[in-house]
RNA sequence: UGGGGCGUCGCCAAGUCGGUAAGGCACGGGAUUUUGAUUCCCGCAUCCGUAGGUUCGAGUCCUACCGCCCCAGCCA
């Protein structure tokens, strides 16, 4: 894959480096990505895992992937496999695969040493109990009434939950901590939850699950991470991810981590940073995985990776191409500032990364027959059409030209607008690749609609004739109808229609905010090099966009294309005023 | 009247020990162009949330205010 150069330096990565040089961690970097497998990934995540293999990449260190499953009842083998999937799509490869669930043994240990130590106690509160003495933001909690039970009451009862002598909810673990703390994430925070489910990873072997502010952190000591990086709402969980790593002190007491061993999973212990920077936010479209999950169980959209969608599987399907977020993701910077990137940052992205590396083919979204009369009956050529204007390595394709062709409808005006350089009666217009033509006469239905331009092709101005030089004030693109295969085109546009769907202060939500118009299925005609493409293959359709190739529903016999974006248009924007 | 963060151009984002505001995107103008695309030039914050203060000099230091975000799951 490429390897983009970084556009600049950002506090995180100048953290590693200061570590590296000082010598922290042995020199060592380890990051990891760690989503909990309760969701597909979406844009959001791309800038978490092109910092976190992007770091360890740059630094010659290593890179984890980690399934977060310490919460069974949320989690799907559906979702760990398209996870894997996307990641790899989006150009990157982990140094070892984990789960959470690997650690189950450790943290149960790590558990029986914070209880032996007096730091930890079972409370049999119930969870309005719990809420109700934790206090609120700006009054302290109340200690549970269980929190001075005995070591061995406490291990007892531990070790029963484990066994499965109490149903859900009846007691957790909780260790003690502060109940006055202005962080309420301090005031004795639960650790291990009673749940009789089963895991997609450990089946039936545990009841008990941790919690995760105290796997989160083990699991970054076992793996060896040096620098935890995750978003801003985990800032005020830095002191808890703290204080277990300290009072539990793994690299001092390996053998709570001796279980590994006989699965080749374990590495000395470390003592990683936890280290928060800001989420990546796209105007016109939700993040969250709650509601991009409604949007598929409600069939709002076709599924997860409904082009329209800002998962990875989504944008994969509608044509972005991984390199397109990358870039992106390097353009926007790393920084711990909320922040909201305008929806046409990405599509520049897509853009810039299509126009270097997408071929060009000739296609007709919305078709008017032309005719052109000084050419026999059944006249036909092929003509050879550069693939790429600026990238001589494209090579060349064969596109046959006719009599008869399909031009776009917006491309001829019978009364057109001041600045229209297109095809009008009586004017001229190149065809692109074929000459300079002129429009003779034309053809009405009795609705008055333009069925047919008849035009005259000027047989000085063919390619490599020296009339070719001659200037018209525009050129435009067609496909042989005779030659032409026709598609299925769909074309996309933004899912919302506000800048910010999320905002529900005016009393409506981001579901009242859908874009009825987000998508359009038409047909249109493509010239055959363009259908004979492998699925997932990204066109620019000359003057209309870039294409992809639907990734499960083309063939070349049926090609159906995803309008991915469309070229920048100065002329539509002018003309719209 | 709690705790934790953040405030530099429309959107992002650099700004070393204080020395007199990078860059990208967007936008405006021009050149090239058989894609009104691409590419290429040029322009685009006397000002850094506000108000004071320190200093020869402050976005950078101090003080006080203002604004925005996150936290009261046995979610992550």
């Amino acid at each position: 894959m490429t390897n983009e150069a970084p556009l600049h330096n950002h506090f995180i990565r100048q953290i590693v480096i200061d570590d590296q040089a000082s010598g922290k961690h042995a020199g060592r970097v380890a990051t990891r990505f760690p989503p909990e497998p309760n969701g597909y990934l979406h844009i959001g995540h791309a800038k978490s895992i092109c910092l976190n293999f992007g770091i360890a990449r740059e630094f010659g260190g290593r890179c984890n992937l980690r399934f977060d499953d310490t919460n069974p009842t949320k989690e799907d083998i559906e979702y760990v496999e398209s996870i894997q999937q996307d990641v790899r799509w989006l150009g990157f490869e982990w140094d070892e695969l984990r789960h959470a669930s690997d650690y189950f043994d450790v943290f149960y240990q790590c558990a029986e040493k914070l209880i032996t130590d007096g730091k930890a106690f079972v409370c049999d509160l119930s969870a309005d109990e719990v809420r109700a003495y934790r206090g609120t933001l700006t009054e302290p909690g109340r200690n549970s009434p269980f929190r001075e039970r005995s070591v061995d009451e406490n291990l007892d009862l531990f070790r029963r939950m484990r066994a499965g002598e109490f149903a859900d909810g009846a007691r957790t673990l909780r260790v003690k901590i502060d109940m006055s703390s202005g962080n309420i994430n301090l005031r004795d925070p639960a650790i291990y939850r009673i749940r009789h489910v089963e895991h997609q990873n450990t089946g039936n072997a545990w009841c008990i699950y941790p919690m995760y502010d105290y796997a989160h952190c083990i699991s970054d000591a076992v793996e060896g991470i040096t620098h935890s990086l995750c978003t801003l709402e985990f800032e005020d969980h830095r002191p808890l991810y703290d204080w277990c790593l300290r009072e539990i002190d793994l690299p001092h007491h390996p053998q709570l981590a001796a279980s590994l061993a006989a699965r080749g999973l374990d590495a000395p212990a470390g003592t990683p940073q936890q280290i928060e920077f800001s989420r990546l936010n796209l105007d016109y479209t939700v993040m969250s995985k709650r509601k991009l999950m409604t949007l598929v169980d409600e069939n709002l959209v076709a599924g997860w990776d409904d082009p329209r969608m800002p998962t990875l599987s989504g944008v994969r399907r509608r044509g972005f191409p991984p390199a397109a977020l990358r870039l992106l993701c390097d353009r926007v910077g790393v920084t711990k500032q909320n922040s909201v990137i305008e929806f046409s940052v990405l599509e520049g992205c897509v853009r810039e990364e299509l126009d270097a590396n997408a071929a060009r083919r000739l296609a007709v979204i919305d078709p008017l027959r032309l005719v052109i009369d000084n050419l026999a009956d059944g006249h036909e050529e092929t003509l050879a059409f550069p693939n790429h204007p600026k990238n001589e390595s494209f090579g060349k394709r064969d596109v046959p030209f006719s009599r008869e062709l399909w031009i776009e409808r917006e491309d001829f005006m019978e009364v057109p607008p001041k600045g229209f350089h297109r095809l009008v009666p009586g004017g001229e217009v190149r065809l692109r690749g074929v000459g300079i033509v002129k429009c003779e006469s034309l053809d009405k239905d009795a609705d008055g609609t333009v069925t047919t331009v008849h035009c005259t092709l000027d047989p000085d101005t063919r390619p490599g004739l020296p009339g070719a030089e001659r200037k018209v004030k525009g050129t435009i693109h067609w496909v042989s109808a005779k030659h032409a295969v026709a598609a299925e085109i769909r074309l996309y546009d933004r899912l919302f229609n506000v800048a910010n769907p999320d905002d529900d202060s005016d009393g409506k939500t981001y579901r009242d905010h859908l874009n009825p118009d987000s998508r359009r299925v038409v047909q249109g005609w493509l010239e055959p090099a363009a259908a004979d493409a492998a699925p997932e293959t990204a066109f620019q359709f000359e003057r209309l966009g870039f294409f992809v190739a639907d990734r499960y529903d083309h063939a070349a016999d049926k090609p159906v294309f995803n309008r991915a974006v469309t070229l920048r248009d100065s002329w539509a924007k002018a003309s719209k005023g």
